[in-house]
DNA sequence: AATAATTTTTAGACTTCCCTAAAAATTTAT
DNA sequence: ATAAATTTTTAGGGAAGTCTAAAAATTATT
């Protein structure tokens, strides 16, 4: 049995080192998790004990072929939990994401597998993430963050890199929402600020929030 | 904050003492919790010291207040998880339990709430069980075991006493399901089993699964 | 009412996951 | 290449929740 704990960890190393593929510091993990680098080596022997994890002392971690299918099922559980707090229960994206990391735990392939029936077979999560299918894999979707766009560019919004609350809200303020169609017009030399165009109008926004938001060309 | 395996023991503590007023033997909790009488008496220690039971040494334990409303919103969550099983995602009712026994934990009471709205504030579980309202009160359903009805009697199946996956299965096998009408067309003084109509058919059922069947009557 | 049987509690120990403090290894800087 | 800084691990310990075995209290029996 995975213990949530140990699921928490999993998902961690198999977000910093790009699927869990690339050995994670264990200095990171500890930050990511908020907790002590000596909690995350007691954790880190025990995932290689089960075969989760390839460790390797003062070398960081890796995560094996099951560890990462089983950080994919969590993290899999996670957005599709999020689509059905937003798409059937009206949550807004901003709320969705303390109740998700509740529900990611709970252990039923057939639930799991039920929901994702129930809410249509979502591709991605209300932040524009992809959710992996049964066997773990993401639909990879290109897209790039509008900070990196040249003047110019047009594309649609489809993801955020900091899915924090205050961003969000921030967002929502400013009626920017997933699929909104965005074009580049001006970029500031000074802060690296843009003008934009979306939903019909014009704003101004920060290089900080450009660098957060994904958006989809061509 | 109450952790999992002290609302494990709300539960049962409630279940067991009448909404928890009355109080409890050690080893009548340890029986259901599947424990031993010395973690019975470990965790009980704990849960009067949060106020959350009354407990006077070889004496029992009942709950206080805050610990019988805190067992009502478990039970509350577990039977609207129940009923979003069946009636969502088309789980049959003896295959809800254990998954409601995870759900029953997700501390939200946002999330409770939305899904009580979602599910169209249902009255009842899958298997007959009232759910109480966000108040902890239950809607107190008149209904009588089959067994302990008269030959004649006629009344609408409502819930079930024992509601483990064989007696549902075998309740499925032999086409009864909640809101059928049935009448008692005859009791066999030998071993009180029981012929009754239903479904506009004829069957036999012996008394113990008489026994397990509450029937509306009037 | 004394003894036997049962129930309940206490004592001590184990596991999981976390912590602090100190030691060891690695990396960076001089 | 050696010293300094940083990272990582080890050692030892704490809280929660469980267990077994033994002691204490209660209840039942004769």
């Amino acid at each position: 049995m995975v213990t949530q704990s140990e699921e928490n960890y999993l998902k961690v190393i198999y977000r910093l080192g790009k699927q869990g593929i690339e050995a994670v510091s264990t200095n990171a993990i500890a930050e990511q998790m908020e907790t002590r680098a000596s909690s995350v080596t007691d954790m880190v022997k025990k995932l290689a004990e089960k075969d989760l994890a390839n460790y390797v002392k003062y070398q960081g971690v890796s995560l094996t072929k099951v560890g990462r299918l089983t950080a994919a099922s969590v993290i899999r559980k996670h957005r599709l939990w999020e689509y059905f707090l937003v798409n059937k229960l009206n949550f807004s994206w901003d709320e969705v994401h303390e109740v998700a990391e509740q529900l990611e735990h709970i252990k039923s392939e057939k639930l799991t597998n039920k929901l994702d029936e129930f809410l249509e077979f979502p591709k991605v999560d209300p932040h524009g993430d992809p959710i992996p299918d049964k066997q773990g894999n993401f639909v990879k979707i290109s897209k790039m963050l509008l900070s990196e766009c040249k003047v110019g560019a047009i594309g649609v919004f489809v993801g955020v890199k900091d899915s924090s609350a205050l961003f969000l809200q921030y967002l929502d303020k400013q009626n920017i929402s997933l699929g909104n169609k965005i074009k580049i017009l001006q970029r500031e030399d000074y802060d690296q600020s843009l003008e934009i165009s979306i939903n019909a109008s014009v704003i101004n926004i920060s290089h900080q929030t450009a660098n957060n938001l994904y958006i989809q060309t061509n």
